[in-house]
RNA sequence: CGCGGGGUAGAGCAGUACGGUAGCUCGUCGGGCUCAUAACCCGAAGGUCAUAGGUUCAAAUCCUAUCCCCGCUACCA
């Protein structure tokens, strides 16, 4: 195989404060599925992933639990790594930012980004409020002197801080931004950076701290701690053994600069700006390509362990296994924007493309190949015209999975590989095998098109591969060959003539039963909530808050305020309805059954309003409903929606009705 | 008027730089087949392409306005 030269791809490391769930997870899948494309594709690559394990929020954590930081971190970059190792991602290294390497080297980045002036000593200034033990900007305070999150007035604090001169290079940045169109993707990501840091002006980063201790210490003054950023970023480079005195490690020589920076789209900015101002400052080249990722999200909402609707990746492998995890991030993940995850969506998916079109395929050829031929594939040299379009679409898949991928479309990418695997699925009621087989003379025939078949699964599946690892093997075992590398995808016939393929082919993916799915989601979603509850009885929901405080962190400010939003009003379907019927439940004192027309449906409704109202006078009311509530059974009976009622505190009810009639069926907000 | 992305069949998405029969996957319905994991193959139904104007022989695609969603708005890892 022809050598195409280095390739070093990188993950953002991870912080160390948390279990990485899917969304996080997603990245060094992606990234995995990468360097094994270009490893395949003949290229040299090395591949980087690590943790972040620096910074206040970890040393105040650590100290809740009752932990030194170090043995915090210790633990959870051992979740993560093991969490990376179950998706069997292929990483050369998993570089930690408390390694010894890093943080020596680190060190010596920091002073001599001092000595050459770059660093200088100045003040960190900012509204600072006592209660959130933390700062904002000027455009966060509100009311004049108030805090975001708690309301207390916030006051002017210093803390001397070193800073790092950015306005030295923005326009040398500017200049490579805009003539290197690759360097920022996607395209809209460099469009943020550029209208709101780059052209008004950047301002300096603020690169040491004084008031914690868990850092990498600055050697000359050993009051402050290198800043997170500086630190973290670092690894891109001391992984591979740069040393600011020139003594470069081989790996530095030979894979620098990075090939791609995978990273979410949350962090774009310091690897577009600081990271590449800091390697300017080195007098280093900077990253081929910095890709922003999108999210994955729960159902179109972030995931919240109090809404228990965090998947986590392990969680995902245990019910539909690595691969299928795998599979699925990679094919739903869109280019751009984000992406959808629900069970439900993870079901269809893997019955569709992973057991219905490509495990079944496998099955039944290797199936046939037993039947007809003992488990011999020889091509039969029957040709018929139908086998040239197979054919072509097999040997062509490579370059446009290879156009795909040179974009970072994964999503595409595989979409491109499937339809292949379809392809292969319709070949076969093309040729009717089972017809040939009827008759004698058609022997050859039949011989070709399974061998043709077989063929066509080996070179699908190198190119499936990268993405689902251990599936590529599995399959290549049951066709008891080896996948091909790369650029020998474009011939056709390369699978050895009288091979045997398995007696026993296994099913590669079984299909999945939504209930019975459902029925283990149910478990873990109740898993989830006990511990996000127990963490709460902890005290955890102090640091919750804590989290809320930082600026950006818009979302969680909801959970802080007295007010809900509009967003959360308008979850609530309410309207006006009509009772056409009314009985008393008669397993139950309170309840009253309704069957209440709102718009073209009639609904039955329980509400507990006896012996406040009789079943008789609620007849021919209109009222107030809450249409969307879930539905649920009470004394045995269906109720799906409820009768808004107000209740004074002796207890009097009063149904809430319209102030005109209006039309069963109308809106309220 | 801070900047940017988006609103296309029940669901998830493509198509929009160069206007010309609206496409893919899943789901639904009908048919075929029986090698296979109720699978596979074929066909059908289903969309006023957010809304309102405009340019044009022709607009999802170009222009204008409006509505809605989302991201970014700086020292938070």
């Amino acid at each position: 195989m022809t050598n195409k030269g280095p390739y070093y791809i990188t993950t953002a490391i991870a912080y160390t404060s948390g279990k990485p769930h899917i969304g996080n997870t997603y990245e060094i899948i992606m990234a995995d599925s990468i360097a094994r494309y270009k490893r395949a594709d003949g290229y040299d690559v090395y591949f980087q992933t690590g943790s972040d394990e620096h910074g206040q929020k970890i040393e105040e954590r650590a100290l809740r639990v009752g932990m030194t930081p170090k043995d915090f971190v210790d633990e959870k970059a051992e979740d993560i790594k093991r969490i990376w190792d179950h998706m069997n991602t292929s990483y050369d290294r998993f570089i930690r930012t408390t390694d010894e390497d890093h943080e020596r080297i680190v060190q010596k980045i920091f002073k001599k980004l001092y000595q050459q002036g770059d660093i200088y000593l100045g003040a960190y200034s900012g509204m600072y409020c006592k209660e959130c033990e933390a700062f904002y900007t000027l455009s966060q305070i509100v009311d004049g002197d108030k805090c975001p999150i708690c309301g207390n007035p916030v006051h002017e604090e210093n803390e001397p801080a070193y800073f790092f001169k950015m306005s030295k290079y923005v326009d040398r940045l500017i200049e490579h931004i805009n003539t290197h169109p690759k360097f920022i993707q996607p395209e809209s990501r460099k469009n943020e950076m550029m209208n709101n840091f780059l052209l008004p002006g950047l301002q300096d980063l603020c690169v040491s701290r004084s008031s914690f201790k868990w850092g990498i210490p600055v050697d000359f003054d050993e009051d402050h701690v290198v800043y997170v950023w500086l630190d973290a970023l670092s690894n891109y480079i001391t992984g591979l053994g740069y040393d600011p005195d020139g003594n470069h490690g081989e790996l530095y020589k030979k894979y620098w600069p990075a090939d791609l920076h995978l990273i979410g789209k949350d962090i774009v900015r310091f690897h577009t700006i600081y990271w590449p101002i800091f390697l300017m400052a080195l007098d280093i080249p900077l990253p081929v390509e910095v890709f922003g990722h999108p999210w994955l999200l729960q159902g179109g909402e972030k995931m919240s362990k109090t809404k228990g609707n965090v998947i986590y990746a392990d969680d995902m492998a245990d019910i539909f296994g690595v691969d299928a995890v795998r599979y699925f991030v990679l094919h739903d993940m869109p280019y751009e924007n984000d992406g959808v995850i629900t069970w439900e969506l993870v079901i269809e998916r893997i019955n569709s493309d992973l057991a219905n079109t490509i495990g079944n395929l496998v099955k039944r050829t290797i199936a046939m190949t037993n039947k007809y031929f003992d488990g011999i594939v020889c091509d039969g040299k029957a040709e018929e015209p139908v086998d040239e379009e197979l054919k072509a679409v097999v040997t062509g898949a490579y370059a446009k999975v290879e156009e795909d991928m040179e974009e970072l479309r994964v999503s595409e990418a595989l979409k491109e590989i499937i339809s292949v695997f379809k392809r292969l699925n319709k070949y076969i009621d093309e040729t009717e095998p089972w017809v040939l087989a009827k008759d004698e003379n058609k022997k050859d025939r039949l011989k070709t098109v399974l061998y043709n078949l077989t063929e066509g699964i080996v070179i699908a599946t190198s190119l499936l591969a990268p993405f689902t690892p251990a599936t590529g093997e599995r399959i290549a075992e049951q066709l008891n060959t080896e996948l091909r590398s790369f650029d020998k995808l474009t011939e056709f016939g390369l699978y050895p003539q009288g091979n045997k393929v398995t007696d026993s082919p296994e099913i590669l993916f079984e299909r999945l039963d939504e209930k019975e799915v459902m029925e283990k989601v149910q478990v873990i979603v109740e898993k989830q909530k006990a511990e996000a509850a127990a963490a709460a009885a902890m005290g955890d929901i102090g640091d919750a808050k804590k989290e809320g405080a930082p600026a950006g962190e818009g979302k969680k400010k909801e959970e802080a305020s007295p007010f809900i939003e509009y967003d959360d009003f308008a979850k609530l379907a309410l309207k006006v309805g009509e009772i056409l019927e009314c009985e008393e439940v008669e397993k139950s004192k309170k309840l009253l059954c309704s069957k209440v027309k709102i718009g073209e449906e009639v609904r039955q409704i329980l509400s507990g309003l006896r012996p406040k109202y009789t079943a008789e006078e609620m007849v021919g009311k209109k009222v107030m409903v809450l249409t969307n509530l879930k539905p649920r059974k009470m004394a045995g009976l269906m109720s799906e929606g409820m009768l808004l009622c107000a209740e004074d505190k002796d207890g009097e009810l009063a149904l809430m009705v319209p102030e005109k009639d209006m039309e069963a069926g109308s809106e309220i907000s």
